[in-house]
DNA sequence: ATGCTTTCTTGATTTCGATCAAGCAATAAT
DNA sequence: ATTATTGCTTGATCGAAATCAAGAAAGCAT
């Protein structure tokens, strides 16, 4: 069968008769993979999923998503950090949720219940992501039931447990174990209002974790 | 077209000679009002549904999920209450939720991930639940789409937000305002701990609010 | 009813993390 | 390079809720 790779190519103009010719097959890689976490899906679907998607590049500052809009879509990050957060009273910015290649991006609230978000999504580093719009994700599961497992994507990040009963040293040793690379992608001001808790008192408890 | 209501009977032997017949569409009935918050279903959808439930009774202090154990079922509530709470330490409980009528109760993340659930969920007072179990769920959504929108039943029950952010004393007063059954359901420690305050907290809080 | 356990309340004390404040380092702007 | 801005650290103080403690009230069993 004649079929080594999604046929499909993105062509972008990036210059005076330059053509960036992307393969499809590239641009899913991590994708496809990353999908893998919830089951096997068969080539035929696998098509049927990027032909869906939308590649969509952001510069740092932009905003994915606005506090009071509805988030109508989930974007895998192919390239980028974005940051997850909720203006509290114009002056205090409450990080939610820190975005990194190959993680889903969306405001878990506003796209399962299709109503307005209370938190902003604004790209931190120049982002490349794929889209995948809730009328997409719908389609898809019309036509092969077995998308209904990527409805996983819309679990919530992470327990709330974590948040109420740990102490601030437990919170951020668990970041230590789980996520280090965030601490080198962002600020420890945003790490430490994710980690619900003042800049501080992270900076007091890296001083006694450090040795 | 000659069919008024469902037509299936539920019969229990309650006594020497004597049996208990239930209707189902009395049985049923605070079911499908509940699900259509989630949207309209057809009546074929729904007998679909009441045919794959099962109706189960338990009793004060029965454990329909125990920690450890993989929540593989999501039951509605007809009657009854229930506690679904955290064995921190063999000593402290904590509570994340409380259920009474018209409720659905599962464990969230054990329910939708199929893994280990770190809660008990135990009857508080006496229950008649319907069992609607996961793979009953998935035949549901296999045999008609629109079944897909019960997911939402699925939703992580509070946000958690309100847990961190606001005050015990604002805390309080929304549960007042959100479920104020609850207060006269269940004891204040249970209370307290949903709340995530200790009772004496609570107390006072209430002393305060009280005039 | 009587005692026994559990629940709830009220007061005193403690503790953890926030806030306030100041200084230094790093980055960006002119 | 110089200045301004932002980020990070360290110290001092404060405050809200937890903890400790004891007594009152309510529920339960005998």
């Amino acid at each position: 069968m004649l079929k080594p790779f999604s046929t499909a190519v993105w062509i972008e103009k990036v210059g005076r008769g330059n053509f960036l010719i992307t393969i499809f097959s590239a641009m899913f890689q991590q994708l496809l993979k990353s999908i893998e976490q919830f089951g096997t899906f068969s080539e035929s679907d696998q098509n049927l999923l990027t032909d869906l998607l939308i590649k969509r590049d952001f510069s740092k500052g932009d905003f994915v998503l606005r506090q009071g809009n509805t988030c109508r879509s989930a974007f895998f990050v192919n390239k980028g950090s974005l940051r997850h957060f909720r203006d509290v009273d114009g002056y205090t910015e409450l990080t939610v949720n820190l975005f990194i290649e190959y993680d889903w991006v969306l405001d878990h609230k506003s796209f399962t219940g299709q109503v307005k978000s209370s938190n902003h999504i604004r790209v931190f580093e120049d982002c490349e992501l794929l889209e995948l719009t809730i009328d997409a994700m719908h389609k898809l599961i019309a036509l092969s039931p077995s998308f209904f497992r990527l409805g996983k994507i819309l679990d919530p990040p992470r327990n709330e447990s974590d948040i109420q009963l740990l102490t601030p040293e437990e919170r951020y040793s668990n970041l230590i174990n789980e996520a280090p690379q965030l601490i080198q992608r962002f600020p420890l001001k945003y790490i430490a209002s994710y980690l619900n808790m003042t800049p501080e008192t992270l900076s007091r408890v890296r001083a006694k974790t450090k040795f």
